[in-house]
DNA sequence: TAGATTGTTAATCGATTAACAATC
DNA sequence: TAGATTGTTAATCGATTAACAATC
């Protein structure tokens, strides 16, 4: 499995649902919980979760277990939620502008400062409270406000022309919905992709093998 | 990791990714590959791939390598792509109504028969060419039309409460968009979770430790 | 036949779980 | 102090990779 500075995705993978339980405890007011009591609510090894807070320095006191806001801010700090990286969403079509409403950037470290695409029709248009500017913008966009992470809602092929240039204004990170593989040609940016229809298919596969 | 008859889902994340690279190598015309050409496409060890295809027997011929179009066709038939599963939307809100109108969805498997939301306001309009019923009406549509696969677009605590309906219903396979946990209560149903949340903080991890 | 490539077994690697000494 | 629970090492489990005999 894939490593970033040592530690596993495995592990990485599971900090925002982590984060998320911690969350919720914080909100009904639990000051303290052990990593038994996390192990029931997530359905993980109480030994899973030591092993995976310890990745990142020992947050725990032996005898006592682990103060819920301490943890809370340690896990949201490893996540780098603190500190907003300026965004911008390529693709103004129906998954671009469900993604942008659905969305709560500024909780998960991100600031959306623009929205792209390259349909005429959309162009002067807005959505939410951004107007849809023309990718042929995006050179002095970028020049201008330097983000520093794109969405990308567009297809495959899209994403292949568009991906040299971006990387080259600066972008080093993607949320990619399409089919377009990074890792092949760009191995040094980051890259979460997400492949809905992947998922689907794989949904397919579950239900008829029940 | 998770079980299904036999193979692990490891194996099985990976066979939507081999069927689109397997259509478009039937699109280019091409008759046959081996699993190292097809480890050098998809950046995989043609020994994991040649162990995947024989989790489900062998599709290959010693010498020659695999027949595109054989494959193409057994995978989709593993993914379980002929048998259309009736399929209804629960949530029409911005995520929901992108879901609808972005997924191909008889490719994969499954059939749309029905929107549905509690929105009063939402209710009599319509969403592509469905009509947007309320969450009254599930037990009636689902006693009269018979959907085994639900996809919820609607928030955690809605999903929690809709949960056992559902599956009292007859629905057994769950595209869930909620943070709502299915397998705690209910083991037994098919469920593929898309937390976008999640990832989206996974990228700022990511991008934060570049 | 010789060359190529699979199917499959064995070896390695990594992730999860168990155990327990340290210590609050 | 006694009880609880962590941090951490060791054992297990599962997934990936390597090797190679089978065979087209």
């Amino acid at each position: 499995m894939e490593k970033n500075n040592g530690v596993s995705m495995s592990v990485v993978r599971r900090l925002p649902r982590y984060y998320r339980f911690l969350e919720s405890l914080l909100r009904q007011g639990t000051k303290r919980i052990s990593s038994h009591e996390l192990s029931d609510m997530l359905g993980l090894t109480a030994s899973q979760i030591r092993q995976d807070f310890n990745c990142f320095g020992g947050f725990g006191q032996q005898g006592y277990g682990y103060n819920v806001e301490m943890l809370y801010q340690a896990i949201s700090g490893i996540l780098g939620l603190h500190s907003l990286q300026k965004t911008i969403l390529i693709g103004a079509g129906n998954l671009g502008r469900a993604i942008l409403s659905y969305t709560n950037f500024k909780s998960k470290g991100f600031e959306l400062i623009g929205v792209f695409d390259n349909a005429s029709k959309l162009i002067g248009h807005t959505v939410g409270s951004y107007d849809i500017l023309h990718t042929d913008q995006l050179h002095s966009f970028c020049n201008k406000h330097h983000p520093t992470v794109a969405i990308l809602c567009i297809p495959q092929v899209s994403a292949e022309q568009l991906a040299p240039d971006l990387i080259a204004l600066g972008i080093k990170g993607f949320w990619n919905f399409s089919h377009f593989d990074f890792s092949r040609n760009f191995p040094d940016v980051a890259v979460e992709n997400v492949h809905l229809s992947d998922h689907l298919m794989t949904l397919s596969y579950k239900v008829n093998h029940l």
